[in-house]
RNA sequence: UCCUCAGUAGCUCAAUGGCAGAGCAUGCGGCUGUUAACCGCAGGGUUGUUGGUUCGAGUCCAACCUGAGGAGCCA
């Protein structure tokens, strides 16, 4: 009687008969030899058919089968070094096969495709190996991501996801209609965990959130998933401290738990090895003067222009990206001037000009993974704030009163999920770590 | 919103203003170690849309549509 297993544990069956549900990946042949690549969503193994041991009638059988056709396939399994799979190194010498349903002209072949064909075929796309692959990290990403604050004190608290107003200003939002009067698709949970933290101390929340930006680059999504702590008596120390912590935990466990994956992918594994805290920390101050100095010795005239900032700009992706390039680790950028942040973030002891947030920039050009700061704790501050962005004092009477009764010294960031599973698995596009992406021009399927 | 590029067979791409082509996929045949195998044969087309220039337009011009990359904005 053959036992049904999972690919992934493939390597605990060598010598002995099994069954794998699944669908046929790819098939080959040579002559009176056959090779089925099997997947069962777990991994890939290769199947071997030789006709004079299997018989005229099942080989003719395999011989037809179309790409992704379901079936359960029994044999036994061996190692074979030649073998190509996920795990690698192991495959099935074919016995039986139930064919489920014979498949014709599947759409995706073992071919290169354009990006437009691919999306619009995302529901199938879904089951070639990278993309799979990449699935398989994100989860695990999202797992070690929820492991890491529920053993640090962290209390899971959800956020609404229908907003009455913005956090930073309206241009971003969609736009929703809750019941005839103007609501948005939340951007941040933030302000929200601030209120949280003062009743549970240290909380995060993390789901999707929206941003109605016309951006169409490798970095965006309208819709993608974010982390968001939040902690009471905290600062700007305390917060990088933590972060970096943070973040290595997320690599290292992904590094162990998705290794073949990541294998599989291309993705140099001594890259992200050396991703251990501490971090480089340095200031906007200093982060200028550094771009200043490339720009300086580049020689193009297009990446010069490029390049150009003066102290009180907000980073491009260009600068973000020639910053980043003097580090194998993600880097800190501290401080910033607070006329590019958000009106909610501490002001700098003695710098009225500077804030008390931080960036935490991706190695490679992978951008920013993480937006975080020191919230503002005195409620006067926060109320001249609100007024200097000339937002509307009474939709944020609440987030006011959280100053008023028993106000401490607070910090919290957000990390995108994308960009961070995007970095992880060194992927070109972060539309490829998502599994249905909302994209600009793109809704379906 | 702006800049750049692209749109031809199911897919990926060729084609000097002059007969619409190849590879993959599909079907048939061959091959005992394939990794996107290979070899032979076959079928497969309203060249994104509209208009213009021309004896003649896939090719040149204009407008539009769709997509991609980048800028801005951001995680």
């Amino acid at each position: 009687m053959a036992t049904e297993i999972r690919i992934e544990n493939i390597a605990d069956y060598v010598g002995q008969q099994v069954t794998i549900k699944g669908w046929l990946y790819a098939s080959t042949r040579k002559g009176k030899l056959l090779f089925a690549r099997l997947r069962d969503g777990t991994g890939i193994v290769q199947g071997v058919a030789f006709r004079p041991d299997i018989g005229e009638e099942l080989f003719e059988t395999l011989k037809r089968l179309g790409q992704e056709s379901s079936l359960i396939v029994s044999g036994t399994v061996r190692n074979n070094d030649r073998a190509p799979g996920i795990p690698g190194g192991y495959e099935v010498a074919i016995e039986a096969v139930e064919v489920l349903q014979d498949v014709v002209d599947y759409p995706i072949t073992p071919k290169e495709h354009g990006v437009d064909f691919l999306m619009d075929n995302r529901h199938l796309w879904l089951r070639s190996s990278q993309q799979w692959a990449v699935m398989r990290v994100r989860a695990t990403i999202k797992r070690a991501i929820i492991d890491f604050l529920d053993n640090h004190g962290f209390l899971n608290i959800d956020t609404p996801i229908i907003t009455p107003s913005a956090a930073e200003g309206t241009s971003t939002l969609f736009e929703v209609d809750y019941f005839e009067e103007k609501a948005y698709l939340a951007q941040t949970g933030q302000l929200y965990n601030e209120a949280n933290i003062m009743a549970f101390s240290k909380v995060y929340c993390f789901g999707p959130t929206f941003r109605a930006e016309k951006s169409k680059t490798r970095r965006h999504l309208a819709e993608f998933w974010m982390v968001e702590p939040e902690m009471a008596f905290f600062d700007l120390d305390d917060l990088m401290a933590f972060e970096e912590e943070f973040v290595s935990y997320v690599v290292q466990t992904t590094l162990a738990k998705r290794r073949h994956e990541l294998e599989f992918l291309g993705r140099d594994l001594s890259k992200l090895e050396a991703i251990t805290a501490p971090f480089p920390r340095i200031s906007y101050d200093e982060a200028v003067e550094r771009i200043l100095a490339i720009r300086e010795a580049t020689t193009d005239p297009e990446q010069k222009e490029l390049l150009t900032i003066t102290w009180g700009d907000d980073f491009g992706s260009p600068h973000e990206t020639e910053l980043t390039k003097q580090f194998d680790k993600p880097v800190f950028v501290y401080g910033y001037p607070s006329q590019v942040k958000a009106f909610y973030m501490e002001p700098w002891p003695g710098r009225p000009e500077v804030c008390k947030s931080v960036d935490l920039l991706a190695p490679e050009g992978y951008g920013e993974i993480i937006g975080g700061s020191e919230r503002m704790s005195d409620p006067q501050l926060l109320i001249n704030a609100i007024k200097r962005h000339e937002l509307p004092v009474e939709h944020y009477q609440w987030y006011i009163d959280l100053r008023q009764y028993g106000s401490v010294p607070h910090s919290g960031f957000g990390l995108g999920l994308e960009r961070t599973v995007a970095w992880i698995c060194g992927t070109e596009h972060i539309r490829q770590t998502s599994p249905f992406p909302r994209t600009l021009n793109r809704l379906y399927p």
